[in-house]
DNA sequence: CGAAAAAATTGATACACTATTGATCTACAT
DNA sequence: ATGTAGATCAATAGTGTATCAATTTTTTCG
C-alpha cells in the first residue's frame, strides 16, 4: 500500500547522487561531468539538475566552482537513510562484493509476490561476499519489461549502475522482510551455507523512481557470518 | 456509506493516515498523490480531505506546498512507540501486543553486548502477538543504573511508555541486527516456536535521547507467522 | 621559452512559457 | 456542523533559451 506517487525530480535525482556517494560509486573529489552534458544524458533540462546539485551543495557534498565544475566532498559518513545494502559481518563492517553466478530471461515463478508488469523476468544469482568472505547467495528477479536481454558481462561491475547506464531507471526504495529459510539447492558448495540447511532469508521489493515495483529479489545469509543491520532514529 | 454512529470522515482518514505513519508504511518524505486523485480513490471530496490533511499538518505530520505536494513529515517522537517495533505479520500488518512472562533484576551475562554502566540490568521476558497469534518471545534488559526495582505492574502497557513517564528516558535511536538462532529454553509451549528449534533472531541496542545506551534486547520470532520487516528510500 | 592575449569551457543568473497542484471561495444538500 | 461539487487563484516544477562571469585552455607574439 506504498503510495507510488514520484517525488519532483530535482529530489529524484538529488538522493541517488547522494546514494552513488554513499556507495562509493562517486569518490572524494571526483569530478562531475558540465552541467549541460550531465543535464542531458540524464534526460531533463539544466535548471533542474541544478537544484538537485543546489541540494546536494547545501548537504555539503558538493563543492561548485564557477568556470571550473562541480566536485564531490563526501563526508566521512553520509546519511544512512539511503543506503539500501543492509548486510554486515558479525563483527561489523565488511566491503561487500559479488561474483555472478548466472544470468537468463524465465518465467516468473508463483513462489514470489507480485512486481513489475511483465510475467518474465531477469534471474540473476550472485555470490555475495562480505570482505572477502562469502557471506551469502542471492536471486535477483529485474522484471522482463525493461530489456529483452541481459549479457553477463553487463553486471561486470554493478547491477546498481547496470540498470542506472543501461535502462535509465534506479532503486529509489525499497521493502525488505527477514525472515528463515533454507538454503536453495542451488547454493555453491564451499561455503559456510548448505542446501537445505536453515539461513537468514531476506525478500526485497525495489520501485523504481516513479514508483514502478522493478525488482524482487531473496538473499540467503549465513548467520555465523553476516546479520541483517537496520539502524532506526 | 456513512454511518450515523461513525466518526466524521475527516477524523477517519486523519487517524487512518496518523496509523500508517506510525507504523512505519509512510515513509518521511513520501509525497502524497494530488489532493484530486487521493480524494477521488478515497470516495470522498477534496473539501474533506483537506480537513484531515489541515489535521496532520497542525500535527506536524505533514507539510503542504502549494504548486508542489503534500510531503510526510514524521517526527522520531510521534512514530517511538510504533515505529521501533518491525515484526510483522507474514501476510502483513498485524496489531502488535505483549505478555509480560516474567520481570527481574539479574545480573548481565556475557553473551550480550556491552551497554549502559551497571553489572546489572532489569530482565523482562514477553511474549508477543500480532494480530492475536503468537509471533515471538523477546527478552529486554535495561540498564540497571536507570531504577532499582520494577514492578510487573508497572509494564501493563507499553514498556516504551514506561520508560517515558516513570523513568524519563526514551530510545531515540536504535540499531537492529537479525539472524538465525535457536529458540530459549524457555519458550512458552504451545507456539509454534519450540525451544532447539531455528527462529528468526534480532538483537537490539537502543540509545536514549542523550545518547547512552540503555537498552539491550533479543527477540526470537516464528519464521511461518511474522516477518522483521524495513522500508528503505 | 614565457608571458600576455584570445578562445573555449563551465557554472550563475534571468526570463518566458506550460503544466501541475495546493489554497480559497461559493453554492448547495443533509 | 459535515460533506459534496465546482470554479478560480497562486505557488511550484520543469523545459528551453539567452546572457553573464569565472576559470581553464589554447594561441599568439616578443
Amino acid at each position: 500500500m506504498t503510495s507510488n506517487y514520484a517525488l519532483p525530480v530535482h529530489q529524484q535525482i538529488s538522493e541517488m547522487l547522494i546514494r552513488e556517494i554513499a556507495a562509493g560509486m562517486r569518490l572524494d573529489g571526483e569530478k562531475l561531468p558540465p552541467e549541460r552534458d550531465m543535464a542531458a544524458s540524464l534526460g531533463i533540462a539544466v535548471g533542474t539538475l541544478r537544484k538537485a546539485l543546489a541540494d546536494l551543495h547545501a548537504k555539503g557534498l558538493l563543492e561548485r566552482i564557477q568556470g571550473s565544475g562541480n566536485y564531490i566532498r563526501s563526508k566521512s559518513e553520509v546519511e544512512s537513510v539511503y543506503a539500501l545494502f543492509r548486510l554486515e559481518l558479525v563483527e561489523g563492517g565488511g566491503l561487500p562484493t559479488a561474483r555472478v553466478i548466472s544470468v537468463g530471461r524465465l518465467a516468473k515463478t508463483d513462489d514470489m509476490p507480485a512486481f513489475g508488469s511483465s510475467p518474465e523476468g531477469h534471474r540473476v544469482r550472485r555470490l555475495r561476499s562480505l570482505g572477502g568472505r562469502p557471506a551469502a547467495v542471492e536471486e535477483i528477479w529485474l522484471d522482463g519489461s525493461y530489456v529483452d536481454r541481459i549479457q553477463p558481462e553487463d553486471l561486470s561491475d554493478s547491477l546498481y549502475l547496470y540498470y542506472r547506464r543501461a535502462l535509465g531507471i534506479w532503486i529509489a526504495r525499497a521493502e525488505d522482510r527477514v525472515g528463515v529459510a533454507d538454503a536453495p539447492d542451488w547454493t555453491p558448495a564451499g561455503l559456510g551455507l548448505t542446501p537445505g540447511q536453515p539461513a537468514g532469508f531476506i525478500e526485497r521489493i525495489g520501485w523504481t523512481q516513479d514508483g514502478a515495483s522493478a525488482e524482487y529479489s531473496r538473499t540467503w545469509f549465513d548467520h555465523t557470518v553476516a546479520r541483517y543491520v537496520s539502524r532506526l532514529r
